[in-house]
Formats: C-alpha cells, structure tokens, sequence
DNA sequence: AGCACGCCGACT
DNA sequence: GTCGGCGTGCTC
C-alpha cells in the first residue's frame, strides 16, 4: 500500500518554489512539513518563512526526511486542495527552461495577479521590560511621534499600510527602526487577495405548503410567489414587495430554507446576449472544416493547424463550429485574442451562440472577477473561454481545442518576465491535454507560415471572401509626388476625392494614422533644438486639448512653449501629423463629416473601446480615425473607403520585422473595408511606395510577401532560422549601462567557445531609446541556431539573479 | 526585494 | 571610542 510508507513519525519535506524577488540561482528551497499539514503534496500552495519575511510559495516535490539537514517549517496553506494540477507544474517546467526563467515566475501565472496572497504587517508595542525604558527615552523626534501614535491605538497595533498612509514611505524605516531597537514587534500575516462572495438565497421549504392553517396572508403570497420565481436573494425579495420583517418570520415557522451560495463576479455577464443561430458554411469553409473535425476525432499524430483565412473569409464561424465539436466530445475551448475591446464581434458571437457556456477574460475585469471565473472553469462549469494572452493560464483540465485568432498578433508575447508567447504556451498545453490547436490569420506570423511549409503545423486556407465579396481595390499614393506639387497636408489628393466620394454617397470611412497627439515634435528654427522629454531619450509630442507636451514613454507633461527653452527664440514651430491635427485638417476638408476619433486618449474607461466602436457601427460617425486599433478585426458592412496617412512609418524602425508588420498593417486595414455588399477601396499614402512590402500589401498578395521575405530572414539569419537572445542591461547611468552590456558580452562570448553551430554575438549597443524613465538601457544581442545549448548554458551563468539584466528569446521588437 | 553583517570616515 | 555610511551576500 501505497500510504505505509507515510506512516506516523515520518518527517515529510517539501520543495518549494518561493513567488518572491529574490536573488539565487535555486528554483526552490526545501521546507519541513508539520504533522497538522501533512495532507499538502505537490501544487499546494504554501505559506513559508523566507529569510525575514513571509511569502507565498508552491510546492514542487514532497518526500521523506534524510535527516541530513534542518529546515524552517510550512507555515499554513491558503487553500483546501492542490492549486495546480501536474499538467500546470509540467507546463511551468517546460516554460521555466524555454525562457530561462525562475520556476517561480512560471507558475506563478497560473493565478490571477500572480499571487494569490498579500503578506500583510503588522507593529504593535513590545511588552516593554524595564531595561528598555532607557531606549524609549532616548528616541529621536520622529521615532518618539511614530512610537507614541502606535501606544495610542493601544492593542490593536497597526498595519504596515496604516503606518504609511499617516506617516507616508518614511514610516516604514521608522517601523523597522523601532523594531530594531527591540520596542515594536513585527509579525507577519499572509490574508488572500480576493475572497469568494455569498449570497443568502430563500425558496419555499418542501413540506411548507402542507401548513397553510398557520399561514398569514403575506406569507401565502410569499410562498407563493416564491413557487413561482424561484429561490430569490433578500434584495429581490424586497424588491417585490415582501419586507425582510416578513421573511424572517416565515423561516422560522419553517415555511422557507434559507441558504447561502457562492456568487459569480462578472461585470459583463449583462452584456448583448441576442440568441443566433450557427450560420450555413460556405464550400471551402466546409473544407477546412472537414480537416479540423478528422483533427479533433483523431488525436493522434496531429499537428496544429495554421488556418490562412483573408479578411473576411468567415474564420469566426470556423472557431465557432469546431469550439461546437469539442463541446460535443464533452471538452472545453479555449479562444484567444489578442486584446478584447479590439476584437470586434467575436465576443458577442459566441455569446450568441453559446450563451452562459461562455465566459469572458478580460483584462480589465477586476482581480475578483477573474478569481471568479477561474473557479467556474476549475469546477467545470463554463466551457468555452475567450480571453488574451493570459488566459492561457486558466486552470482548465479537459481542454479539446485552444484557438489563437489573429495569430500574428505582438500582444501574445508578454514584455515583462517571463516573456513568453501564448502561442507556444497554448502548444505546450495543448500537447500535454491532448487538445488541438487552431491559429488563425489572414497575414499569419512569418514563423508560423514557415513552421507549415516545413508541416510542422498543416495549413488550412481560405482564399475568398463570404457571399461572394471581392476584397478591396488597394491604390498606392507616392507621397513624395504629392509634396513637389505644392499639397503639403495630410491627406493626399486621391484620397481628398475618395473621401468626398464616399462621403456623399452616405458610405462610411476608416482612416489609420499611426501617431497619437497633435504635432510629433517640436523644434526652433534658429537653433535646431528639439524639445525632448527630460527622463527619456525621445521627443515630446505635443498634445492640443491640454496645450501640453508630452513624453508617449513616462507620461511626463509640461507646458506647451512659446519661446524656445534652449535660446528664447520666438521661432518655434510644431511639426509632424498626429491623430488630433489629422482630424483638424478633415474638419476643414469636410465639415459636414462626423468624425470619430479613436486613440489611447479616447479610449479610456472600462468600455472605452466599445462605446465608440458601436457609436461608429451605428452610423453616427461618417468617419473613424485613429491608431492602429481602428484595423483590427472589425466589421463594419457600410464601410467601403479605408486609407492609411503614413505607411510607411514602421519602416524606419530598426527592427528585422518593420516589413512584416507594415505588410499585416496595411493588409489588416484593407480588410475592414468592403465587408458588405459593396467594392470596398483602400488608399495606402508612402513616401516609399516600391518597398515590397507595399508593393505586396497593394496586391494583397500575403504568398509573394511571404516569398521575398523569408529569403532575406535565411540570407541575413534571423528568425524563424535563428533564434534570438536579447540582454538588455540597465543601469542609471550611461557609462554603467554599457560596461554591464560588456560584461555580458564577454560572458556570452565564453559560453560560445562551448557550442558548436551558428552563433552570431552583436553589442554592446545603446537601446534605440538609449533612456527611458532615467534608465540606460545597452543590449547584447545572441543569434544563433542551438536555442537548446544557449537556454541551459545561460541557466547557469547567473542572469537569473543579476542585476539589472533582463533577457528575452526571440522577442517582439529589438528597439 | 529586504535585511544583516561588516568595514571605513566624522563625531563625542 | 562609536555612530552610521552603504558595499556584499544570503534567503531552505
């Protein structure tokens, strides 16, 4: 039996994989188990004492006492069964040696915010022994006024946030120095970050009916009404009509059962819920259907699939008919996109056709809320989720199918550490449930459509459009042309008599310029001085409703300038086209239009993006313009005229991928227009028209693009046939930027002696934005074609407890 | 990240 | 002689 071996007397030990900062090199730390928590096995979560503090931490492995060692003991568990199941802590493994990151780290985003308790501490006065007083006496002014407010409040001690909302950062050194002189005790409580939420709920009791002779009146209405409405809160109750007075009275007669249940957080449960039937599909979406349902029946051997659908192919309605398979084999969906606000219908879709099966991540839902959620998919009650990058983290455990949507998105790869992609996440996942994997795009990642060249993933693909629609006519406008005629504004002529156009035949607009504000940058025409931000190394942007400036990195604002601050020139002058000055100049064009904005700046608030998304489906706008998420993934039917101002604006950006993602920008933007029944056009203004990815993108032509660039990425090894490690050191000031840079540049460079293959070392290199936020930022950067080799050598060179040193493995951008 | 230890300069 | 500066090292 397997239970003798924990037999009485046994001392247990746990790994534990502290959810802390700290720096070592070790995953874990081992912790003695107490005889009252000897139930806790691998996934727990745990409470442990590390060095002086308190901390969360995970319980990697359990086994017997060697008797070699003593160790500090568990302290308490928040929970009442494992937090993770063995497929999480293997999908963290996997991730923790893929990314070279903490174990930790990994795990840890297997909850909502990270962490699921807040460590709380806790100052009361020490009984103070006579020989004490001397020091007490002695305090200094502002220990003394700390000291006596904490005698003041008696007992009940203080928290750490109490004492630093009266005495502000300062207090808590106060607090430690009091506790170091042996007056204030410190003890440490770890509370859970989010607690469950109940309701009392009233129904008629069963047998309550049968004694109707004892019944007032109310109280017949009550039960009755009760029959009829079903079990109902205190509030509904009150609401109709029926006083708590009442309530009280008939629960103890007996005539109701009071009980109390869990209640779901969900801000946008009441959201558009309208039933919609599953839609017929067309042949080649049948096709591609065929292929993912032989995929679902038939696990195994099975690949992902890369679905290149183009805008407007009708990709929805594949999502949704395989989420409908895998619901029917009894397993859950997972949908990810890559933002919600921006993701058009897709959300009210499968609401529509799934109902209350679905449930919505969202990353403004409160912690809370997502805590919620979280348990309804633990306990199997929903089955179909759609949610971004973080919901590949949910705690799913009989997944059938995870879709990615928009695949080639850049906000799958999360920027802070670990920085992983969902995509290979939802593989690991997927692989390891046996789910299959369905990524969707009509520009797919570069490194995806490789992967289905080379069959690693099959591709499926969707050449038309739905109903017969044609894709939009794309015109190319050389912007250099335009200047030396004279026009010297943001709107070409072309696109001038495409708008007037449309306009008056009450058809509706899309325009993307991809700069926020009003000017781009400020500059004095007698000395040349451009206003920069003073913690970062980039123009402010000037913005027109505050007559501010301000840095698009910090946040940092000031006052608009009249004079130059450099030489007091009066010859200051604004330049460069953002959003604001661009819809300046279309009121001017057009001022009957109703524009619409759409920017960072207008989009705040928890349904920001979706107010003026349906104000703008609803017509009350004639034209939409805005930063990129204006192009992404929306239909709206009456728009046929879509045009970007700046093209070629990516371009210039020093990163190897400035071609694809100018390439899936124009084409994303093209696709939003002609989605009904109308040829829809699209005006694309460059000052570099022949670049080929203009050049393609006009032709809507993704294979071409995809041709010419997938030899410059073979020919100058970059990804998909490199893989990238990315330093980035930061120091505060510039000089220690650089020598920590060449510190690992040398430390890379004795690691490459050992690894045979392709290894391309670069760096040190200022960061394209040398400061941001009074940080230098240098990088080194690794190219090379054995990730595997790099990943454990770099495990062991101490980049996980240096200082100031973040790495990424093929990250977004280089810059 | 915290916090302790420890090794040198400005004061009683 | 000692208070306190922050460099270095550790967290089972």
């Amino acid at each position: 039996m397997v239970l003798s071996s924990f037999c009485r007397g046994d001392v247990m030990l746990v790994d534990v994989c502290v959810n802390t900062v700290y720096k070592a090199d070790t995953d874990w730390f081992t912790y003695r188990l107490p005889s009252e928590l000897s139930h806790i096995d691998k996934g727990w979560r745990v409470i442990v004492p590390f060095g002086p503090r308190t901390a969360e931490g995970f319980v990697w492995a359990k086994r017997a006492d060697d008797g070699g060692a003593t160790y500090k003991e568990v302290a308490g568990t928040p929970d009442e069964e494992a937090w993770f199941t063995p497929e999480m802590l293997d999908t963290a493994w996997w991730m923790s040696r893929h990314y070279v990151a903490r174990l930790a780290s990994c795990l840890a985003l297997f909850i909502p915010g990270k962490s699921g308790l807040a460590i709380q501490y806790h100052y009361c006065l020490a009984d103070r022994p006579e020989t004490l007083c001397d020091a007490c006496e002695g305090l200094a002014e502002p220990e003394r006024v700390l000291y006596d407010w904490l005698q003041a409040r008696g007992g009940q001690g203080a928290l750490a946030a109490d004492i630093q909302e009266r005495f502000g950062e300062a207090g808590t050194l106060l607090a430690r120095k009091l506790v170091k002189l042996g007056l204030v005790n410190r003890q440490s409580e770890a509370v859970r970050r989010s607690k469950e939420r109940f309701e009392t709920v009233y129904s008629a009791a069963p047998g309550g009916t049968a004694r109707e002779e004892k019944m007032t009146a109310k109280q017949a209405q009550l039960l009755a009404w009760l029959a009829a409405q079903g079990p109902s809160t205190p509030a509904r109750l009150a609401a109709a009509g029926f006083s708590p007075d009442v309530v009280k009275r008939a629960c103890q007669k007996g005539l109701l059962d009071k009980e109390t249940r869990r209640v779901w957080r969900d801000s946008y449960s009441e959201l558009d819920r309208t039933s919609q039937p599953a839609v017929a599909l067309s042949g080649a979406q049948q096709a591609v259907f065929a292929r993912l349902r032989a995929g679902l029946e038939n696990p195994a051997g099975r690949r992902p699939f890369l679905l290149h659908g183009i805008t407007g192919s009708g990709k929805t309605e594949i999502y949704m008919e395989a989420a409908a398979q895998a619901l029917a084999r009894n397993k859950q969906a997972l949908v990810l996109i890559p933002e919600i606000g921006l993701t058009g219908q897709l959300v009210t879709r499968f609401q529509a056709r799934f109902h209350e099966r679905v449930a919505v991540l969202h990353s403004r839902l409160s912690l809370a809320e997502r805590y919620d959620t979280w348990e309804r998919i633990r306990q199997n009650t929903v089955d179909i989720v759609i949610g971004p990058r973080s919901a590949a983290f949910a705690p799913f455990q009989r997944l059938g199918l995870i879709v990615l949507d928009e695949e080639h998105e850049f906000s799958y790869r999360q920027e802070e550490m670990p920085g992983y992609h969902a995509r290979e996440v939802a593989i690991a996942r997927a692989e390891r449930q046996g789910a299959l994997v369905l990524l969707g795009s009509a520009t797919p990642d570069l490194e995806s459509y490789q992967w289905a060249q080379e069959e690693k993933y099959e591709l499926l693909t969707l050449p038309e459009r739905v109903d017969g629609a044609e894709l939009a006519d794309v015109s190319v406008v050389d912007m250099r042309a335009e200047l030396a005629s004279g026009n010297r504004g943001v709107f070409s002529t072309a696109l001038q008599a495409a708008l007037a156009e449309t306009l008056q035949k009450r058809e509706q607009v899309i325009i993307l310029l991809n700069r926020r504000g009003y000017s781009t940058f400020v500059m004095c025409r007698d000395c040349g001085q451009v206003v920069q931000c003073p913690h970062c190394s980039v123009s402010l942007v000037y913005h027109r409703p505050q007559q501010s400036l301000k840095c698009h990195y910090c946040g940092h604002t000031q006052a608009a300038p009249d004079v130059c601050p450099a030489c007091q020139s009066r010859r200051i002058r604004y330049f460069g086209t953002g959003t604001q000055k661009a819809v300046e100049e279309l009121e001017k064009l057009f001022p009957e239009a109703r524009i619409l904005r759409m920017d960072q700046d207008t989009t705040g608030g928890k349904f920001g993006h979706d107010k003026l998304l349906n104000a703008f489906r609803r017509h009350e706008y004639d034209i939409l313009l805005g930063t990129q998420m204006v192009s992404k993934g929306h239909d709206f039917p009456a728009v046929t005229l879509s045009a970007i101002l700046a093209a070629d604006s990516l371009l210039h950006l020093p990163d190897f991928r400035s071609a694809e993602r100018t390439f899936a920008l124009i084409t994303q933007t093209a696709g939003r227009s002609g989605r009904g029944q109308r040829r829809g056009r699209v005006i694309v203004q460059s000052y570099l028209p022949e670049h080929p990815a203009i050049v393609a993108a006009q032709r809507q032509d993704y294979e071409a693009f995809f041709q010419t660039e997938i030899a410059l990425r073979r020919a100058l090894f970059y990804p998909p046939f490199a893989t990238l490690f990315l330093l980035t050191c930061q120091h505060a000031e510039e000089p220690g930027a650089q020598a920590l840079a060449q510190v690992w540049r040398q430390k890379l460079q004795q690691c490459a002696a050992a690894i045979e293959g392709k290894n391309e070392l670069y760096g040190p290199l200022p960061s394209t934005i040398a400061r941001v936020k009074d940080v230098y930022h240098y990088i080194v950067l690794l190219k090379t074609d054995r990730p595997k080799a790099w990943q454990s050598a770099l495990r062991t060179s101490g980049i996980l407890s240096a200082q100031g040193v973040r790495l990424d493995i093929n990250p977004f951008r280089l810059f």
